[in-house]
DNA sequence: TATAAAATCGACCGATGGTCGAAAAGGAGA
DNA sequence: TCTCCTTTTCGACCATCGGTCGATTTTATA
């Protein structure tokens, strides 16, 4: 059972890397087996369906961020750093989906709405701890934490999922975040030039 | 040209049907021509591909929705109304999605997310007229308002496609559309009771 | 009625996700 | 080492799907 368990990560790792460049639907399952150098009856000993699959992919993906948010939560940022690095940390989108999959977005349709709503699940908790923080400090005054950051959440990955959005939608989306968490005006306001700039720049640890 | 119009017209209302109550990715081609009793080439002879007539499907779900929506702008209704009324208008999921739907929600992501994309570009020219009219009322006060429509626009979809939404959901998103919108504090509360039952109630007229 | 254009047909295709029975590979005990 | 059982691997095969194409029928037109 050592054995097995090792070839279903390596199979999980390539799988992940081709999702991510070439898209969940663009990937098959002959490609996979291909890459991997096994049968299909072998995958197939392994994972109950491609969909299957990526779910076990999904779970990986949000693991890693998850570390890496955590992190960012427990460091000596200031608040709205705190939450800003939590978001851009569940950033589904990273170095090497940009460029590809930037274009086929639209068919990748499944795995994308997969990992928004795994990564709402993970990051909201999170998120909540950052602002209730930020409530304590008195930076922020609000109820219904979990919610709030809800929002939060949903409004960030919408908007700036794609690449256009405007310096109007931005300044916005500030506006909305302070008065949703009960901040002083402008005292988000830093954050302006930061936004188009929250691509995961995590190294390459492979 | 005009019989071929007529027979196009006629295996779009039939794709529609199907794919609000199956889902676009769980109706074949094969099934649609089967329904309408035409061959493979007669299909494809009217539509590039199922992707395509997917869009021109849409097309005409967005056009009823924003006649509907359109009504609702020019009504005697008070600004809050309408808005949550063309909000309403626009809801992706009907009477007929609810039911079956709600359970392939999932694999019919591509379809809900083109929806999406469409709906937004629909919707917000009229959110955003509603929202001046309030403006020039008094009872809102805010800039860029395309843009502030826009997140109510994206947080309702969001938030209110699920069934798992709770009150404290509900209380947040009103508290955050006044907050948006510039609205008085507690001005929007009466409509609470009225967000979980926004369902499109216009009756069949087929 | 001759002819071109519009519309319909269905056999066929390549790719895809998935199945299945059989055969190796790998111990554990005798 | 031989036996027996479990784990793992194999690849031929399958049904379905979206899509193509040349042939044929229907319709309009002159």
């Amino acid at each position: 059972m050592k054995k097995g368990e090792k070839r279903k990560q390596e199979l999980l790792k390539i799988a992940y890397k081709m999702f991510l460049t070439k898209g969940y639907e663009n990937t098959s399952v002959d490609e996979i087996i291909e890459e991997a150098g096994i049968a299909k009856g072998t995958y197939y000993y392994y994972f109950e369906s491609k969909e299957q699959m990526l779910e076990e992919v999904i779970e990986m993906m949000i693991g890693q961020e998850a570390e890496v948010a955590r992190q960012v939560l427990s460091s000596n940022l200031d608040v709205v750093q705190k939450i800003l690095g939590i978001m851009a940390a569940f950033r589904p989108t990273q170095e090497e989906t940009t460029i590809e999959n930037a274009l086929h977005q639209q068919e990748n349709a499944l795995m994308h709405n997969k990992v928004k709503k795994r990564l709402m699940a993970a990051a909201i908790p999170l998120l909540a701890e950052a602002a209730e923080e930020g409530n304590r400090q008195g930076i922020f005054c609000c109820d219904h934490v979990p919610e709030r950051v809800k929002l939060l959440l949903i409004v960030g990955n919408e908007l700036f999922d794609e690449e256009n959005f405007t310096e109007s939608d931005v300044a916005v989306f500030i506006d909305m975040a302070e008065k949703l968490l009960g901040a002083k005006a402008g005292s988000m306001d830093y954050i302006k030039g930061l936004i188009g700039q929250t691509r995961c720049k995590n190294g390459e640890k492979e």
